[in-house]
DNA sequence: ATTTGTGCAAATCGTTTGCATCTGA
DNA sequence: TCAGATGCAAACGATTTGCACAAAT
């Protein structure tokens, strides 16, 4: 996986949030967007952080996050109340969600599609759609 | 507005569900199912009660909505980390979630559709699927 | 030098829990 | 009577916030 290119991306894209490419930014930016799609709670970015030889606060890493998703390059996924997940892939996908281990994945491609958009009542108009496919084992021997 | 008939019916289902018909659960249930569909939080049920003159503390309207979610009578929707929802329709449908003021309301009847059901993974077996149609204030002159 | 970011710890907020009391069958 | 339900307040866990210090321009 050649790469590199990544962080001078996040800083040009940092930058032009005007969001300064600090030391801690560019490391959770190579965390978040140098393996591929993840998508990550604040603790799960922190943990992998402190494991990468990054010692980042757990508050700076909510404030990175929120940062990051205010300028694009997060979407932040509700699929439970008790966690918060961002999602590295920005574009329109929906995702699997698995209730019996807290696991967040995409649906590969677009093999959901959305028929019969409705209208937005008031003055209203839809931002966005969110699908979660909500997954179990199969029960075939369901004594985990 | 004729009823009555829903507290007998309530009644009936949560014997059923083994739970005993309590004057709280009796009063939680007619503010639920007796005015339409609702989505409510637990604190919007609490004040509701309380303002009805039913007097439960918050912990038993969480308990009841807990015990009403698994009784299937009401469903859980994930919206917004900050809060939880329940749902007294329990029919396959799907919501509008305006952020700008918190309000989760159905689609009507099932505008939406979904096409081209993916796979679930691994040994797993899909549960339900869960549309959210997130809604914002259109931004005419959006200086609220 | 100035401004913005970071870390820590305390503060929040929704939700859950423990336990003594009360209620329904 | 007795298991199950309720209320209260303390406990919780994820997220946020205030403030002193550090880093970036």
């Amino acid at each position: 996986m050649p790469q590199g290119t990544e962080k001078t991306d996040i800083c040009s894209r940092l930058r032009e949030t005007g969001l300064r490419p600090t030391r801690q930014r560019l490391a959770l930016g190579e965390l978040l967007f140098g393996q591929g799609d993840r998508h990550v709670t604040a603790e799960m970015l922190h943990e992998d952080a402190v494991r990468n030889k990054v010692p980042v606060s757990l508050a700076t890493v909510y404030n990175t996050l929120h940062q990051f998703t205010q300028a694009g390059l997060l979407r932040e996924v509700s699929v439970d109340r008790s966690k918060t997940y961002f999602d590295t892939n920005v574009t329109s996908h929906h995702h699997f969600y698995c209730e019996h281990s807290g696991t967040l994945f995409d649906v590969p491609d677009n093999q959901i599609g959305i028929v019969g958009l409705p209208v937005a009542p008031d003055g209203m108009e839809i931002t966005r759609i969110d699908v979660v496919v909500r997954v179990t084992k199969k029960s075939t021997n369901d004594a985990t």
